[in-house]
DNA sequence: GGAGAATTTAGACACTAGGA
DNA sequence: TCCTAGTGTCTAAATTCTCC
């Protein structure tokens, strides 16, 4: 196990860390600020402290907003989980029982995935957590990601390549494509290939 | 050990500076 | 001119120190 050096641990402030989540997170001394409920100053005060800890200048002030330099941007992970785990030790609730619980669940939709996945979801629900509401949104894939930081969603369901580490994700289902063609008037038969597909005009 | 003084710290208010 | 970051100063609370 790692040993845990005290001596100089004891010197670094646990709020600041999170006052340095938000500070990456919002990009903007005031909105950090607001985001964890203190005043712009406070916040301001934070970040120095944050830069003498850190001896680095963590974020500039740029045309569109505060800039994280190399040094902020190479911490912003490593906090992030390290704010997650102590939030899931020290911060644990109650073990969740779906079938008492009457929360409403704000889940965001990309595409039009909405058909495949929600009747079965509310079937479910029905059965394990009637309790259980559902507020549907759809969404474009970059807004989700956002909204899951801003706490305004609380599941997201679509297709993402990217993600930050603290978004956990889950395989929900597999799809597949049919192709729908007229043999004759493109000269072509079944099973196509790629190359055929690609050869002549579609839509996806 | 307890009480009071001194020191430290975090945050708010008021203001200034800089950029669009 | 407006918005936002940074700074100086003050205050309240917490902590540490000193004396009895």
């Amino acid at each position: 196990m790692t040993s845990i050096d005290h001596a100089n641990l004891a010197r670094l402030d646990l709020n600041l860390l999170v006052a340095f989540d938000a500070l990456l997170t919002e990009r903007s001394v005031t909105r950090a600020a607001a985001r964890i409920g203190l005043g712009q100053s406070a916040m301001s005060h934070n970040l120095a402290r944050l830069r003498t800890l850190f001896g680095d200048e963590l974020l500039t002030r740029g045309a569109d907003g505060m800039r994280p330099t190399p040094r902020a941007l190479a911490l912003a992970d490593p906090v992030r989980v390290t704010l997650s785990q102590i939030q899931a030790a020290v911060l644990q609730r109650e073990a969740f029982d779906p079938s008492t619980t009457d929360r409403v669940f704000k889940i965001g939709l990309a595409d039009s995935i909405e058909v495949a996945v929600i009747p079965g979801l509310v079937a479910r629900l029905r059965q394990v957590a009637p309790g259980v509401g559902l507020r549907l949104r759809s969404i474009n894939r970059i807004s989700i990601l956002e909204e899951l930081d801003a706490g305004t969603l609380d599941l997201g369901i679509g297709v993402f390549n990217q993600g930050q580490i603290h978004h956990k994700r889950r395989p929900l289902y597999t799809d597949s494509f049919i192709c729908l063609f007229n043999p004759t008037q493109l000269n072509v038969s079944p099973p196509i290939s790629l190359e055929d597909y690609l050869r002549v005009p579609h839509v996806l």
